[in-house]
RNA sequence: CGGGGCGUAGCGCAGCUUGGUAGCGCGCAGCGUUCGGGACGCUGAGGUCGAGAGUUCAAGUCUCUCCGCCCCGACCA
């Protein structure tokens, strides 16, 4: 490829919307450029890209069995109603109704349709077990695309669904995929850990994300720094040492006034007691407008995504004004004791005397113990944060780190086939439903994070296999004849031999010339110019080194063959 | 959805406070010189100043409304 003719330009200067070095570089090495919020168009170079790594993808789908079909962008509405997604994903899908007002979405994954076509498809659990797969568009109507591709409104997604006989079946498909995903990842050169992931609104008990770490990310981590427990904040939970305290002995509680300190900050200066000293109550209204009450140790948050599945909700919000006059409580001064709504209290309360509000103005109660003054339902509520003691080895500490979910790998068991009706004939007669799991990698994404964990201050230094060139020639300086009629020799015979190149047949100057190459990233550079030719030689120069290599002319092709065929694939 | 920031040439920006001829750098086109780390000279093209309404003799600049883009948070297989 001439890259005088190639449909992308370079960028001196990244515009100013590009803030992480990843979006930075993919706008200039002209990758891919936005039409609008999340929204990109692949170009040229970035294209490569994304074939490279939707091969890597494809052969390791097929490597475990999975068949690769291809189900449609728009979807009718009916599935979705049927299980009851249409509505639940009405707020992040785009909608259109055809001429006739029938109802459409642009998918946002594709299970229903997966399992109609199961239904008709695999009648007998001698079909099973069965993987399919496809590379298909997906519309998501973020509130907040971000980072280039990171999170896009529409991308490619590799989704794949496992139909199985039952739950040890489904276990081994997703066993495969798991093992499938490690591999994917480690050969597009991304260093992607398997956490522990929150199963969400489809319920399901087993759940995992691929998870690369780093500062761009936007899940949140825990990490044992002593055993392989890891797992999203949304799930993330902690040992929590008990046993040493009692509440036995601990006087009856007393009212304390605390005129004016309506926080937990408030009343640790005022009283001079730790955060943990304190209960923290908070009220919440669910999804059918219950209001609830979730009682805490004053150092600690509540987690959102954790609450919604203690309460099996969709959605949890803060308790309005009136909520808390039903409930017979004070802002600022409320506390478990008394409290006319369903409490839960979070597991980090221990036995022992906290101070809590008294749901009366400017009063607290101090000694107030668990099981003695309040009662409730006990729920793992919190976040959990540095320092946490590990819930399964229990002695190694919890870090958090930011990260990137590259991909994710779900077992929800028969969720969609109960309510689809979607069943095959078992060995002894009767219909079953399917046991299913999905296993999704967002295209667009993995090539954001690769460039994120793959560049320097100079640009992006692309992992070979998935590099959109191998070789990146330049002539120097393209004027002179006998350069320029080596050169295209040169890449000629490279691409007879099957080596990919970008040839920069630019009137350009060496300085510019070499600027693009280090920022475009292609790990080879080989540079035939009149200098080296001086010497009949060649100058080989991987992204990866300082230092480059001379080879004599008449041997360039085959060492740079060599070199290429060594590179993993 | 809450909070914040920004929209002026393809890109980066100045001009707005205090209304009065729309500018700079890069890039782009032509010619010449140069040729191993983002060269130089000359000439040139390129703008509904995000959109609409208003105030004014006069609006890039002031007022209002809307739109777009980015960041933090919330939300999100």
């Amino acid at each position: 490829m001439r890259q005088s003719k190639l449909f992308g330009r370079t960028l001196r200067e990244a515009p100013a919307e590009a803030q992480t070095p990843g979006h930075r570089l993919v706008l200039r090495a002209a990758i891919a450029k936005p039409l609008a919020a999340g929204l990109y168009t692949w170009l040229p170079l970035g294209f490569r890209v994304a074939k490279k790594v939707e091969r890597i993808i494809r052969q390791e789908q097929n490597r475990i069995g999975a068949q690769e079909m291809e189900m449609p962008v728009l979807t009718p509405a009916e599935p979705w109603k049927q299980t009851g997604r249409w509505d639940a994903l009405e707020p992040i899908t785009f909608r259109t109704k055809d001429h006739n007002g029938r109802e459409f979405m642009v998918s946002y994954t594709h299970e229903e349709f997966v399992h109609l076509h199961a239904m008709q498809e695999t009648q007998s659990y001698k079909q099973m077990p069965q993987i399919v797969y496809h590379f298909q568009s997906k519309g998501r109507d973020e509130a907040r695309p971000r980072a280039g591709l990171l999170r896009l409104r529409e991308f490619v997604m590799k989704d794949a669904y496992s139909f199985d006989v039952d739950q040890a079946g489904l276990e081994k498909s997703y066993a495969a995929e798991h093992e499938a995903y490690a591999r994917t990842f480690e050969r597009m050169g991304l260093d992607a850990i398997s956490v522990e992931s929150d199963t969400g609104a489809m319920g399901g008990d087993i759940a995992h994300e691929f998870q690369v770490l780093t500062e761009v990310g936007e899940d949140r981590i825990a990490i044992c720094s002593n055993c392989d427990y890891r797992a999203n904040l949304e799930k993330a939970t902690r040992y929590i040492e008990g046993g040493s305290a009692r509440a036995d002995g601990v006087p009856a509680r007393s009212a304390i006034a605390t005129p004016g300190t309506e926080s937990i900050e408030a009343l640790e200066a005022s009283l001079g007691q730790p955060g943990d000293a304190f209960l923290k109550t908070l009220l919440f209204r669910d999804q059918s407008r219950k209001v609830v009450a979730v009682v805490l140790p004053g150092d600690r948050d509540v987690n959102e995504a954790k609450l919604r599945k203690a309460l099996a909700t969709g959605e949890v919000k803060f308790a309005s004004d009136a909520d808390f006059v039903e409930a017979g409580a004070v802002p600022g001064y409320i506390g478990p004791i008394g409290l006319k709504t369903r409490v839960l209290v979070d597991h980090g309360v221990g036995a022992r005397p906290y101070i809590a509000g008294a749901n009366k103005k400017d009063v607290h109660f101090r000694d107030v113990v668990l099981g003695r003054d309040f009662e409730g339902e006990r729920v793992d509520a919190s976040d959990v944060r540095e320092g946490d003691l590990c819930p399964k080895c229990k002695v190694g500490r919890l870090t958090i780190k930011r990260g990137v979910e590259v991909g994710n790998i779900f077992a929800y068991g028969t969720y969609y086939s109960d309510k689809m009706n979607a069943t095959f004939v078992a060995e002894d007669g009767t219909r079953r439903p399917f046991f299913g799991g999905s296993y999704g990698i967002g295209l667009e994404r993995a090539v954001q994070t690769i460039i994120e964990t793959h560049h320097d201050d100079k640009g992006i230094v692309w992992p070979p296999q998935v590099a959109p060139y191998h070789a990146h020639v330049i002539a120097l300086p393209m004027n002179d004849e006998d350069v320029r009629t080596k050169a295209e020799a040169l890449v000629a015979k490279l691409e007879t031999s099957g080596v990919e190149v970008l040839y920069d047949d630019r009137d350009e100057s060496a300085g510019v010339k070499f600027a693009d190459a280090d920022l475009i990233g292609i790990p080879l550079r080989v540079t035939v110019s009149k200098r080296n030719l001086k010497e009949n030689a060649v100058e080989l120069k991987l992204r990866t080194a300082a230092e480059s290599e001379m080879v004599p002319h008449g041997s360039a092709v085959d060492r740079i063959a060599e070199i290429v065929a060594s590179w993993p694939r």
